[in-house]
DNA sequence: TTAGGTCTGATTGCATCCAATCACAAGAAA
DNA sequence: TTTCTTGTGATTGGATGCAATCAGACCTAA
């Protein structure tokens, strides 16, 4: 199960890969309008590639696409974004106890790598870049064809909110999320699923308390 | 949460609903090939809807792209169908959780004829027809923008193979439904969240292990 | 001023044509 | 016989042009 890059040869692939880029990097945000048009002229491209590069983002919830109106950057209120979190505290567990029996050494390794470097970063910038690297890394033993894309589906639309929103977490948030990851990863080393699921069923759900807090 | 029809007036929707109407109705089996000048002959139209249809339809999990070579209908092996109803497990507990509190009494009268109905069904058809109906009833209070989603794909996908497999079902299996579902009805009329999530998830789940012992 | 209607430019949706790619069959070599 | 190569028809991907639709400006009437 790669969560990571996917190499398909259309364009229209290679353009939604793209697209997909800009967005979970910030640089396209939320509520932005998509001209067909404009993109295809700097893809240079026509518009066929570009309107199938649209409905895969569509796919992906990326983008919304309204009927004889345009395509905009998906936009999430905070309820929606609470919803999500609802249903990552439900399903991720599920995933990581699926793909723990099935994680390689060299797999945790790179793991072991990853929580190393996400304790020592400085910006948030980088926490969560490598917050993420870290969780999907759990997941990638599960050989789950529908699982992977939920959930890679949640982290992608969640990824501008969560940018936005970390932005006033407090101090105190980083260091639960260390302590928390720590005991994940050890409860991955003993292979124990129950306590994993726990661990991490938990770890999503302070995170989503303290955001609603902070929010209000 | 209108998990039923869809109203959009364009033609590329129009034609994707269709197809959408055949692969539940059992009309297109899994593994069966679409090619876009047929569909496009059939529906007088030209192949430009007909392939906006078609990632409409890989959106929704029914059909299966892939690049330069073809569409398919979406094809599970016993493995994924089981996948599916982990999450499912997962998943649907907490939309009740989030149906219930806003259920009208108009509905839950519905849901109460529909059970009625379901209990005396005779015909396995009718069985399926009646329990999808009862089931997302059931969450129609929940006003959620991607749950919905979610759980509408999963009941699309494995629509199929509920057809085939419970063919093979005891005469067992349907009378513990019944208990499930009448307890369940219960549980939703008092509102007791924990108690609903807990029949659901175990309903749920006792139709998976059922599927599994019968499938080997 | 405000509500409603109409017009127009911008943009999307669809049809048609051509190019790119693939799958499969037929043939050649071992 | 088996395996590899090559070529050809079927099918998909992409480009272009036109029709349908929408949003916003402008105008008119109350």
């Amino acid at each position: 199960m790669v969560l990571v890059s996917n190499n398909d040869s259309a364009t229209s692939h290679a353009i939604a890969d793209d697209l997909k880029d800009r967005i979970l990097e910030g640089k396209y945000k939320p509520g932005m309008r998509l001209i067909q048009d404009e993109l295809a002229i700097e893809f240079k491209a026509s518009r066929s590639p570009i309107r199938e590069a649209l409905r895969m983002l569509e796919a992906d919830g990326l983008v919304t696409i309204k009927t004889h109106s345009g395509a905009w950057i998906t936009e999430l209120d905070f309820a929606e974004f609470e919803e999500l979190y609802q249903i990552r505290e439900r399903v991720e567990p599920l995933m990581l106890r699926l793909s723990i029996p099935h994680l390689t050494t060299k797999l945790i390794k790179e793991l072991e790598a990853t929580l190393e470097k996400l304790n020592e970063a400085t910006t948030v910038q980088q926490f969560l870049k490598l917050d993420r690297e870290f969780h999907l890394l759990t997941y990638e033993g599960a050989a789950t064809s529908y699982l992977g894309e939920i959930v890679q589906r949640m982290w992608n639309t969640t990824q501008p909110y969560r940018r936005r929103y970390s932005q006033i977490l407090e101090r105190e948030h980083f260091t639960s999320a260390h302590l928390e990851h720590t005991l994940l990863m050890k409860a991955i080393k003993r292979a124990d699923l129950d306590d994993a699921e726990r661990i991490l069923y938990g770890h999503i759900r302070r995170t989503r308390l303290e955001l609603q807090d902070q929010a209000e």
